[in-house]
DNA sequence: CGTGAGATTTCCT
DNA sequence: GGAAATCTCACGT
């Protein structure tokens, strides 16, 4: 039996997914077999409709086409020129809505991560956040880049598995971090009480879901 | 440990 | 030419 999460489960509604891909396990698995995983605690969705931040707003362009496939792709970005950012493709083919990974709680090739964040070997537990809880990071402790851009989520290197290690938690959502545009749409989802979820910045207030 | 300002490349208009 | 879904470092408490 495989834990990968099949094509079916990707067909959601945008938020319905978003919120059901908490808790579990992003892989990438390396040429030699070594895998390299993290359990999802905090995102963000985007949709084309109403949602000035999102890359696709704007109609489709080269840079965003993937985020027009069909749900269950990875869509990566280059931020800032020199950052990827990982993004679960959502909705129907045709509509560009997408999810973006926030933080991840590392799980196996931890010192895979240490050494693609170049960090030197710790075990505080400081240093164990810092290898995935960002955008940007998650992304270069998984050595994901746009090579790995559109791939399929469900036959490629880079899977996310079904997972209840975490146990059970709570979600809640707050408005989006780091955006110009949207500010008020309360779309990032996260699991409560996790060390890896970033830390809200001063104005934008996290609150129960309803 | 928390807050604040600068850095730096790619893509789109 | 300007915007961009961020990170890191420095400094104050």
């Amino acid at each position: 039996m495989s834990k990968v999460l099949n094509k079916s489960f990707y067909t959601k509604d945008l938020h319905v997914l978003a919120k059901a891909l908490l808790g579990k396990l992003l892989v990438h698995t390396l040429e030699d077999g070594q895998r390299i995983s993290g359990h999802i605690v905090e995102l963000e969705a985007y949709a084309q409709k109403d949602d000035p931040a999102s890359h696709s707003f704007n109609g489709k362009t080269d840079r965003n086409a993937l985020m027009f496939e069909s749900p269950g792709n990875l869509y990566v970005y280059l931020i800032y020129g020199m950052y990827h950012c990982c993004n679960v493709v959502s909705g129907p083919k045709g509509l560009g809505d997408a999810i973006l990974i926030r933080a991840l709680q590392p799980h196996e090739g931890i010192d895979i991560m240490q050494e693609n964040r170049h960090i030197k070997t710790a075990t505080s537990q400081a240093a164990l956040r810092n290898l995935s809880n960002g955008p940007g990071k998650l992304s270069q402790a998984l050595s994901i880049t746009k090579e790995e851009n559109g791939l399929d989520l469900c036959t490629s290197n880079v899977q996310i598995e079904n997972s209840n290690a975490l146990g059970d938690f709570s979600i809640s959502c707050s408005r989006r971090i780091g955006i110009s545009k949207g500010k008020n749409l309360k779309w990032r989802y996260f699991i409560q009480n996790n060390s890896w979820v970033s830390k809200a910045p001063k104005g934008i207030i996290s609150f129960e879901q309803p």
